[in-house]
RNA sequence: GGGCGGUUAGCUCAGCUGGUAGAGCGUCUCGUUUACACCGAGAAGGUCGGCGGUUCGAGCCCGUCACCGCCCACCA
């Protein structure tokens, strides 16, 4: 026996458990070896991280397709598995070192400092493994993996080599990104512009050949000047154009600097003339690669601030003015990269200047040109200024050697097959975000100052010549044959030096990794086993769809495309579906500085995993970001109590399918109407989940189950299920147990524990099933959808709803039972009536009379309200009104609802009698208006007739109105004008004293009647 | 500057190829020996952002304007 409430929390831990006993998710279960492969990959969270919304979304999505195509037979395999997250990870550590007051990471050294990495990892990187459990999500978990284990390491570094023997992969020396905080040079992506107020300060540089006139330019970094090479203008306006050619001289360090034309060089911008430093500015970069041969001959950028060593205790930003050595405030530390700075560079840096804190220097810098008044204005202004998107500090564009992949010419494929269709996104407009990254794409600068993550297999010889080999090993005998072929060593020294210890230094591995995204981009294939030909990589690849967010497009689902293209030749998946971003309740990003994270585990804990899952799956419309909001879950918490309940009702009913059910065969209108109903919602359910739209799909199983299953056919059921014919009572018994377990598996993919649950609890009488419901066979029910709907029991909820609206709008109190008398029904509809008509009189508190007794009713001459009954031609439902309702009130009614009638007769009118429409419009819309005009006058007709009624019914008391306060008008403004909602108990109250006030105004109505009588 | 999306009931949002504007929540009224009060019934509530166009017919297609959001680029 099914307990009362259903609480999550008992159960889904139980559940999940059993399915992995059951080994439920693991791909290529037997039975299934003739199936069709379906694959996805996870988008491998963070080992650091714990299940945020995001991820709640982004795997309730991914699960609902395992789940659903499992289900249809499919073999499927949920690849699971974690990324290393370099900078992350490495955070995550060195913050634990300090907390624990541990010795940092550069005393630890590199190889210890990994080692704690990697014991970090071994204790707490399961965390997100585990609550992706919690919520359900059906991976198999044996297969899981991580981007630096072995398997992966040797994809990552096989393709490295490869493509750096293809000249794909190169170490240049050009400008970066440079993160000051983090020391490491991050890619474009990594950075986030961010709008910051300024200042935009006009310098006055001295003309060598005008001595005291000067050239203006503005800049919003005046301490860059000290690496200026030039002064820009353009060539052909502009008021500084006649200075072409000729010199300005850097204030503060005198260097002599041409002023050249570029056009670079806007005259409506800031001065008209700038300043250019290719050491420190992307344009100005470009500026100097175009004069690099002519006007700049010989110049080249200067670097003047150098990256200093982390500093622990650290009070000034990490990245200074150049010097070298050590700090002088920190004389025991010595800088890491003391050589950045070459020596004629240091001397260009004015004493006082040396080893300032960029943004100290700024101030200083522009004191002292003040001081000399070479400042001409400062304007306010606000810019973007560039941030590392992990570090939150102002990035410094620096010249420096670092690994690039050759981006623009792997992107042509991955355009290819896009355009081509290969690979399909949805919604296609992010097709147009994909274009336009890829059509104008930067080389990706792939090297990283970190130490965990993928060590960069380059080996540098004594001559600084580059080994990229996949071994150690191998690269030595690569510098071997170079060197001995070279003439630079020869085979008997290379032997004697072998023996030296020496040796071991003799090649210097590259100190740097690997950008996390660079072995994200290769899991689809490193996954399955790759670069080994295994079983899973012929079966698997292409897989079917990716499931992620749109913000990691071009980090991620662009990069795979370019590693899937290349290694496999094959795109990596047919589809990728890009899901919205979950936000607050007021649309705002959660995140935890604001404090409006909605944590999706105590979600679970409280409401249970289902209705987690299902509040995201049907807010998952395409193209949406979703507001989320605790309210929302508690709803879908309702809906899987509601379901629990009508599960327990079935139960009570000792309803189940026996072995010889056939639901094709069922005889009763009722029970065929749901199964037609649950076959067409099966096959709207399927064909959304085939096209991605959730929301659809979550929304139809919703209103079959609600609406149709426990609102109407359940309650209608009830009367059948107790009926002495035991041949409808079993065939409604199992029609109710049939339909319960379509819509539990239909339910399955977005809420698999409740469903789960229900299943085994119920199973016990079902034959030939599979015990768990996760491996049952999804519905295929084409054939029970049926024909036409004109003769199913809708007519019969019809009257129903009708008798229940009039009793409202006529102000019948509901515990009165008033008759009704369809009329005029078709044969078919007459049997239907006859067979639900305890159902119908039990739902609509009513008597049906019919055929000779209907007439005695005229006899009475009680006003008798007549309605049509939708749905079936010429019948209408007559409603004996009891002596209990307001006339005045019905009249204006009545009247309110004629004239909105009026005016649709009168829009239809138009339209019918417009010859264009009858024309252009196709036959069956024409027809469909017509009848909607003749089905409208009926009614209008009707209410005419009921109008005309209500004046003369006996059962009508005029003075009842004005004895008897507007009914229920007093009560609203009371109501509104409370602050908060009555409690519970007051509402109790109150009902019960309407009741008396009601008993009371019957008492009145007596006595008015006895009143006129007097008259 | 380029691109994408949004504007529909009090709130949050659906609305597929143009043909009677929907849901959930909230509000109001009524109803509990009933599978479920995490419930049931009914009701109120909308010039579908503005203007123009195409069409027999526009929430939907086209143009335009306004406001909101996001992405990319740039900003001396």
């Amino acid at each position: 026996m099914l307990e009362k409430t259903y609480q999550p929390s008992k159960i889904e831990d139980r559940i999940y458990g059993e399915w992995e006993r059951a080994g439920a998710f693991e791909v290529g279960r037997s039975g299934r070896n003739g199936a069709e492969p379906y694959c996805i990959v996870i988008p491998p969270p963070n080992v650091t991280g714990s299940l945020h919304m995001g991820h709640a979304l982004n795997n309730t999505l991914q699960d609902v397709l395992c789940r659903f195509e499992r289900m249809r037979g499919k073999d499927v395999l949920w690849q699971p598995g974690t990324d290393h997250a370099g900078i992350a990870t490495q955070m995550v550590v060195e913050r634990q070192l300090m907390e624990r007051q541990e010795p940092d990471r550069r005393t630890l050294g590199r190889e210890e400092f990994i080692r704690r990495v990697w014991t970090w990892k071994e204790e707490s990187g399961g965390t997100i493994t585990r609550q992706l459990k919690r919520l359900g999500a059906s991976c198999d978990w044996r297969r899981e993996r991580f981007t630096m284990d072995d398997g992966l390491s040797r994809a990552v570094i096989k393709v490295f080599v490869a493509l750096h023997k293809e000249g794909l992969i190169y170490r240049d020396k050009r400008l970066v990104n440079w993160d000051p905080k983090l020391l490491t040079a991050i890619s474009d992506l990594e950075v986030q512009q961010v709008e910051t107020k300024g200042s935009l300060w006009y310098l006055k540089y001295p003309l060598e050949e005008v001595p005291g006139e000067f050239i203006v330019v503005a800049t919003a970094r005046p301490e860059t000047m000290l690496g200026d090479v030039a002064v820009a203008v353009h060539p052909k306006n502009g008021r500084w154009k006649h200075l072409i050619g000729k010199h300005a001289i850097l204030p503060l360090v005198g260097r002599r600097i041409p002023i050249i034309a570029d056009e670079y060089a806007d005259p409506e911008k800031g001065s008209g003339a700038v300043k250019i430093t290719p050491g420190h500015d992307f344009n100005d970069y470009e500026v100097w690669l175009r004069h690099e041969d002519a006007e700049l001959k010989g110049v080249q950028p200067i670097s003047i601030f150098t990256p200093e060593a982390k500093l622990k205790s650290s009070t000034f930003d990490d990245y200074a003015w150049g010097h070298r050595g050590t700090d002088p405030r920190h004389p025991d530390v010595t800088m890491a990269d003391e050589d950045l700075v070459g020596e004629e560079t240091f001397e260009l840096i004015p004493e006082e200047l040396r080893g300032l804190d960029r943004f100290v220097g700024r101030k200083k810098i522009v004191e002292m040109l003040e001081s000399k008044g070479l400042i001409e204005k400062l304007e306010p202004t606000v810019h973007t200024v560039p941030h590392g998107d992990r570090s939150g500090v102002v990035v410094e564009p620096y010249l420096t050697d670092q690994w690039y992949v050759d981006a623009k010419t792997m992107a042509q494929k991955p355009l290819k097959a896009v355009r081509g269709g290969r690979t399909k996104f949805v919604p296609k407009n992010w097709e147009k975000t994909y274009f336009e990254w890829l059509e104008n794409i930067k080389p990706w600068c792939i090297s990283r100052q970190l130490w965990w993550g993928h060590q960069i297999p380059a080996w540098y010889g004594p001559d600084g010549k580059i080994f990229v080999e996949q071994s150690e090993a191998e690269a030595y005998e690569a510098a071997r044959r170079h060197y001995i072929s070279t003439g630079f060593i020869s085979e008997n020294d290379y032997e004697d030096l072998k023996r030296q210890p020496a040796f071991a230094d003799w090649l210097k591995r590259d100190e740097d990794v690997l950008d996390t995204w660079f072995s994200s981009a290769l899991w689809p294939f490193s996954t399955l086993g790759w670069p080994d030909a295994t079983p899973e990589l012929k079966r698997f690849y292409p897989t079917s769809t990716l499931v992620t967010g749109f913000d990691i497009i071009f980090f991620w689902v662009a990069r795979m495309m370019m590693m899937g293209m290349h290694f496999m030749k094959e795109v990596p998946f047919r589809n990728v579906y890009i899901h919205a971003l979950v936000r607050d309740e007021k649309g705002a990003k959660m995140s935890k500085s604001k404090g409006n994270v909605i944590d999706p585990l105590s979600i679970i804990d409280d409401l249970g995993a289902d209705a987690l899952r299902f509040t995201l799956a049907v807010m998952a419309a395409q193209g949406r970001d979703i507001k989320l909001s605790e309210r929302a879950v508690l709803g879908y918490r309702a809906f899987a109590t509601k379901l629990w309940n009508a599960v327990r009702l079935a139960e009570i009913y000792q309803c189940n399918v026996p072995e010889e059910f056939e639901p094709r065969h069922v005889g009763d209108a009722l029970n065929r109407s749901i199964i037609a109903k649950t076959a067409k919602a099966a096959s709207k359910l399927t064909k959304a989940l085939e096209e991605f739209r959730f929301n659809d799909a979550a929304d139809t199983i919703y209103r079959l189950t609600w609406d149709e299953y426990c609102d109407w056919y359940l309650e209608f059921a009830k009367a059948k299920l107790t009926s002495s014919n035991n041949q409808i009572r079993r065939e409604t018994q199992s029609t109710v147990a049939w339909v319960r377990d379509q819509i539990l598996k239909l339910l399955h993919p977005f809420m698999p524990f409740v469903t789960e649950e229900l299943w085994r609890t119920t199973s016990k009488t079902r034959i030939a099933e599979a015990e768990l419901l996760t491996l049952a066979k999804w519905p295929s029910l084409r054939h029970l959808e049926g024909r036409s709907e004109k003769q199913t029991i809708e007519f019969a909820y019809q009257i129903v709803r009708e008798t229940r609206s009039v009793r409202v709008n006529f102000g019948m109190p509901a515990n009165e039972r008033i008759v009704i008398a369809p009329t005029k029904l078709p044969m078919a509809n007459t049997k239907i009536l006859a067979a639900n008509t305890e159902a119908i009189e039990r739902l609509s508190n009513s008597q049906i009379e019919r055929g000779r007794r209907q007439r005695s009713n005229k006899a009475t001459g009680l006003f008798v309200y007549r309605v049509s009954i939708p749905g079936v031609a010429g019948a209408e439902l007559k409603i004996v009104m009891p002596r209990s309702f307001d006339p005045v009130e019905q009249q204006r009614r009545l009247r309110d609802e004629i004239k909105k009638i009026d005016s649709e007769i009168f829009r239809l009118n138009e339209k019918v009698s417009n010859p264009d429409f009858i024309r252009n419009a196709p036959s069956e819309v024409v027809e469909e208006q017509r009848a909607r005009l003749k089905e409208e006058k009926t009614r209008r007709a009707k209410l005419r007739a009921a109008l005309a009624s209500l004046r003369r019914a006996p059962n009508v008391v005029r003075s009842r109105s004005k004895l008897r306060p507007r009914k229920g008008r007093g009560k609203v403004k009371a109501r509104t004008s409370r602050r908060h909602k009555p409690t519970r108990r007051k509402r109790k109250l109150r009902a019960a004293s309407n009741r008396k006030l009601r008993g009371a105004l019957r008492l009145g109505r007596a006595a008015s009647k006895i009143r006129r009588r007097k008259i």
